[in-house]
DNA sequence: GTTCCGTTTTGCGCTATCGCAAATACCCGG
DNA sequence: CCGGGTATTTGCGATAGCGCAAAACGGAAC
C-alpha cells in the first residue's frame, strides 16, 4: 500500500472543510495505483467497486450506445473525482474510464463512501458541489449542441479543454495529453472528418497548429471570437 | 404562512433516513405558494434567494442563450425539488423557472440550506443522489443528441414524459400538463417545425393522438420500438 | 356567436454536415 | 533505418433537417 502525502490533496475543492487528522484519516482507507497510458480504469456497467481520485495524469471518461457509438462525456484533470457512481446512487458505473497518459489514482473501495459521508458531513457537501457543476457543464453542453453549429462547438471544447489542462508555451496553448481528432467529435456531437476540415481550416488561418494527438490554440482569442458568433461566412 | 402536513412529503427521497421531529422542523423553515399556470418563479441569471419543492403541477425549467434561443433543462414533476442552486455552490439561478400548469411549491430561503444541511446532512446525501440522477440524464440527453437521428430523439423524449408524468388513459398514456410543438422541440435539440412532421406522421400511423399542447400516446410499445431502432426506413 | 391570438400544419428550396472511400502522413517498435 | 498500423486529410455525392412563409386551426374572452 503506497503511503499519500496529506500535504498533496489538502487544498482540493473535496477535502474543503475536512481537519487535517481526519484528512488522514481518509486517505488511510484509499490505496493508489498506477494506470498506464491508454489503459482502462473501470468499463461501463461493471460493479462500481471503487470510487477514484486522479492524482497526476489524464483520465477519459466515456459512454457507449447499445450500437458502439461513443461519446466523451468528460477528461479528468488531476485533484478531480470521477467513478463516484456510489455517491450518486448507482451500482454500476455508467461510463468507461481510460487513461490517456500514464496516470496516478487514488482508490478508495465503495464500501468506504457511506462511512466517510457519515463521519464528514462536508465530503457529501463537496461532492454535491462538483457535481452541482458537471450537472451545469451538461446543460450547457446540451445547449450548444442544440443552438450552435459545429464550427463553434468544436471552438468551444476547445477552449474548454484549454482552460482545464491547458499548458502556457510561448506559441500558445497546448492542450496537455494526447486528444485525437475522433476524440473531439465525440465531445462535440459531430465526426472526425469534420473537426478535422475545421481544423485544418483553422491551421491554415493560423489559429490553430495541432498534429497527430496534439493541438495548440496559437490565438486563442481569435478562437473565442469564433466560438461566439452566432452565425455568418469567414473566410477570407 | 400556510402550514404543511408532514404526511404528504415524508415518503419523498429528499427525506429519506429524516425522522418526523425532524421533518416538522425542517417543514417550520419554509412557506408555500401558489403560482397560477404560465407565471414565472425564477428568471436564469437571478440572485438564487430560494430553493423550492413542487407539491402540485408542473414546472418547466429552461435555459436561454445570450441570442435568445432557448433549451428546455427539464419539466419538474410532484415531488421534485428545483431551484438548489445554492445546493451546488452557485448564487444566481441558472435556468428560467415558469409553472406549466397551476401549481403549488414549498419555498426555502436560500440562507436555510447550510443551516439544514449541518443539522440533517441526510439531505446532503439525498440531494446528491437527485443531483447525480440528473446528470445521468443529461449525459444520456447528450449521447441521443450525437448519436440518433430527430424522430428517435423525439421519441425518446416523450417516453420519458409518459414515465414521469403520463396519466394512463384506456386510449393510452397522456402527458398530463400543456406541452407544444416547440417545447419538446426544445427538449430535443430541433424545430417546432420538424417535431410538428413527426407527430403528423405518428398521427396518420395511430401512434398517438394530439392537439394544441396535447399529446396521448397510443401505442407507447410501437414507439418504444420507435425509438430504439438505428436507422431505416418506416413508411408503410 | 364572433373575434382575435397563439399554435399547428405544410410546402419548398437550401445547406451544413454526414458517410463512404482512398490517399497520406506520422509514430513506434524492432 | 525500415515496416506496419493508426491517425489524419481530403474529395464527392447524398440527405436530414432547417428556415422562411403562409395558411389553417382551435380556444378563450367578450
Amino acid at each position: 500500500m503506497a503511503r499519500v502525502d496529506t500535504s498533496l490533496v489538502t487544498h482540493l475543492p473535496l477535502f474543503a472543510g475536512v481537519k487535517p487528522d481526519d484528512l488522514e484519516e481518509i486517505l488511510r482507507e484509499a490505496r493508489s495505483a498506477r494506470y498506464p497510458k491508454n489503459s482502462a480504469i473501470f468499463e461501463q456497467g461493471a460493479d462500481a467497486q471503487s470510487f477514484f481520485l486522479l492524482l497526476h495524469g489524464h483520465v477519459r471518461a466515456a459512454k457507449t450506445t447499445p450500437t458502439g457509438e461513443q461519446i466523451v462525456v468528460r477528461y479528468v484533470a488531476p485533484g478531480e473525482t470521477f467513478g463516484l457512481a456510489t455517491a450518486i446512487g448507482l451500482t454500476h458505473y455508467p461510463a468507461t474510464a481510460t487513461a490517456v497518459d500514464d496516470s496516478v489514482v487514488l482508490i478508495w473501495p465503495t464500501a468506504a463512501w457511506p462511512r466517510l459521508v457519515e463521519r464528514f458531513p462536508s465530503l457529501a457537501a463537496n461532492t454535491l458541489q462538483t457535481v452541482g457543476a458537471r450537472l451545469q457543464e451538461s446543460h450547457t453542453r446540451i445547449l450548444e449542441m442544440s443552438t450552435q453549429q459545429v464550427e463553434q462547438r468544436v471552438a468551444h471544447a476547445l477552449l474548454r479543454l484549454a482552460k482545464q489542462s491547458g499548458k502556457k508555451l510561448d506559441q500558445g496553448i497546448e492542450i496537455d495529453f494526447p486528444i485525437s481528432r475522433q476524440d473531439i467529435a465525440q465531445m462535440t456531437g459531430t465526426t472526425l472528418h469534420t473537426v478535422s476540415r475545421i481544423l485544418s481550416g483553422w491551421e491554415s488561418q493560423g489559429l490553430v497548429e495541432s498534429g497527430r494527438q496534439r493541438i495548440i490554440l496559437r490565438e486563442p482569442h481569435r478562437i473565442v471570437v469564433l466560438a461566439e458568433r452566432s452565425a455568418d461566412s469567414g473566410a477570407a
